[in-house]
Order: C-alpha cells, then structure tokens, then sequence
DNA sequence: CATAATCTACGAAGACTTTACTACGAAGAG
DNA sequence: CTCTTCGTAGTAAAGTCTTCGTAGATTATG
C-alpha cells in the first residue's frame, strides 16, 4: 500500500553540497539555498534552482508546491544518506575493510586526542548494542 | 630538482575499479587486466586499453612502453588513494567528523566481533603513535 | 496601472565518463 | 612469404554533470 519512494542515487558532489545546506537548515526554498550557497562560492540563482529541479526528479530532495516559492527538503536524513556514502566507499576502495576506512581517514585528517576518545567510546557503545 | 608527478585527480568508479586490479596483481598488461575485469562483468579488451590511456594521462598510472605491450601500474601505493578517498569524503560528506565516518560504515555493514576488536587495537596503537 | 522584482520552466552548452568500433602496424604460424 | 593474431591509437557515440541564459508568469511597488 505505501507506496516507497525508491531508493535514491548516490548523490554528485554539486548534490551533496546542497543537501548539506538543507540538512542544516531544514526545509528551505531556492533562494535561501542560493544564499548559502553563494557564500562559498559564485553561483548562479538559476543553477542552484536547476539542481533542486534535478534533484526532485532523482528522489533526492522533495518539494512542496504549495507556495509560490516552492519549498524543498532532503527526502533522506543526513545519517541515511551519510550510510549510503559510506558503504559505498567502503566497498568500491576498502574492499569492505572498515578498518582500512579508518586508518585512511585517520592518516588523512590527525585526529585530536579527544577525537579519539570518543572514537573508543563509540566502539564500546556499538558492542554493547550488538551483544 | 625532483620533477614530482603533480597530485592524480580522485579516480573515478571505473578507474578505481582497475586500480583495484594493479594493486592486487602490481604491474600488468592491458590484456592481464582486462582478463580480470572481464571475469567480473562484460567488458571490451578495447575499453579496458582506453582507460588506461586515460589514467595515464592524467597520472593516475605510469606505463612502460618498452616493450610491445605496454605494462601499466599504478602511480600511487592503495594507501595513498585511500587516503585520498577517505579524507575527500570526510570532508564532502561528514563535515570533517572520523566519528560519524565511523558511524556510517558500522551501520552500513555490521561488523563482526573480531573487526570490532581490530578497530579498538587500530585506536590504542594509533594513540601510542601519536603522544 | 505600469514597472520592477521574484519565481519557475525550458533549453542548451561544455566538460567529463564510459564504452566500443575502426584502422593499422608488428609479431607469430604455417 | 602470406595470413592470422596481438597490440596501440584514434574517433566517436551516448550518457551524465554542472552551469547559466532566456522566457514567461506572478507578485510587489511607486
């Protein structure tokens, strides 16, 4: 009966960067997007417009008509889509090793003394929930 | 003096994919490659020699013209690309954050006992490492 | 009301990705 | 030596990604 929406792409690198803008924002229409957007970097109203239009027609983000000035939000919460990503480098690059996912990680960005503590504490946590 | 090989852009799926191969059976020909993408799906003998054209070009591999058949490798160690790879979706994806990286690759491949084990090993020693 | 501002839709250019066909030279087999 | 096999190079088609210009409708403003 409830029809699902099916599951969506992975998302570009343009599309993450706007899907990142409306994970923090919530709900937010073209020009409230363009704005953060702009901010970073010279874009155009109408590209980002363009991108969203896009993006509603891959299930990425969905859009609320019912104001002039249509409303979009991220279809997927920023954890699913963040799963997504993850599994999937992990499987394309790390042979599905997330040990080796981490070391890269790790080796790219040093992570602080209280990065790791938490890091440790996210283990303990998660082998607790699976026991 | 060292005239360095300027930084390979971040390869593609099916760049990646045949840099999986190099680095599992190291330097190859066109034709030992495409023998082993063909196992995995259909893929012309051509294709797999004009991807590694490519890749050299853009440096993602180095390729010995000596002899007849040419014999490609890959530019980089798989540690370097990974940490590439893992540090550019760090950043595009988890603002910067190992943890939820971490997050994310848990929850989309449960990961056994002993790979929970290897992750916290993976911690301590990166800790002794770095203080 | 007339004009300006705001919005969506459409179209399309240019770059990149992936795939495969064709051409042609070099090496190997009978 | 002739014919087949193996190899590279070049060309290009089809698809995707990203960007932006133009058009036309709707709303706000003087």
């Amino acid at each position: 009966m409830s029809a699902k929406t099916p599951q969506p792409p992975r998302p570009t690198d343009a599309e993450l960067e706007i899907l990142t803008v409306l994970w923090a924002r919530g709900p937010a229409t073209v020009r409230e997007v363009h704005e953060i957007i702009a901010q970073r970097k010279p874009a155009q109203y109408t590209t980002v417009l363009k991108m969203l239009q896009i993006m509603a027609e891959k299930g990425l983000v969905r859009r609320d008509e019912k104001e002039r000035a249509h409303i979009y939000q991220a279809s997927r919460p920023r954890e699913w889509t963040q799963r997504q990503l993850a599994g999937d480098l992990l499987q394309r690059a790390f042979n599905g090793s997330a040990k080796s996912l981490l070391v890269g990680a790790l080796a790219a960005r040093k992570a602080s003394k209280e990065e790791l503590a938490e890091l440790r504490k996210l283990l303990e946590e998660y082998e607790k929930g699976t026991q």
